[in-house]
DNA sequence: GTTGTGACATTAT
DNA sequence: CATAATGCCACAA
């Protein structure tokens, strides 16, 4: 019988690749934000976050997948500041109630400690 | 088959 | 903070 080519192969493993990590974007709970390398290895394919990339720029827009959850080390946006993507995923960042500055998403805070232990009480 | 590039990461300088 | 070096996987030229 016709055994695969190694490019076969190769071409199959990539696709699998790719739905792990799709699989993996879609898990992100809203109001929370994954790095490129953390799905990379929710995905089973530790240091592959290049990967990771490429799969969410592959990704057709019918899978509604919550990509503008996936930054880079340290809650960076991947995209150049101010470009189009850039803004589009601060905008969707905001609607969840994260804190973006100068292309970087804050990390999760209680934002009025005081108000929650004196103000919002009566 | 080699080279350059990319929605990246980590470590070193 | 910026650069460079490596590692990683896939793809185009």
């Amino acid at each position: 019988m016709a055994g695969e080519s190694r490019q076969d192969a190769a071409a199959r493993g990539a696709e699998a690749r790719i739905a792990a990590i799709w699989a993996a974007v879609a898990a992100i709970p809203r109001g929370e934000i994954a790095t490129y390398g953390g799905i990379a290895a929710a995905a089973g394919y530790p240091r592959a976050a290049r990967l990771v990339g490429r799969a969410l720029k592959l990704a057709p827009a019918s899978r509604r997948l919550p990509w503008h959850r996936v930054v880079g080390a340290g809650g960076r946006i991947a995209f150049p500041v101010g470009s189009r993507l850039f803004r589009e995923q601060r905008r969707r960042l905001l609607a969840e109630g994260l804190l973006v500055v100068k292309s970087r998403v804050q990390p999760r805070r209680v934002k009025d400690l005081d108000a929650l232990l004196w103000g919002s009480h009566r």
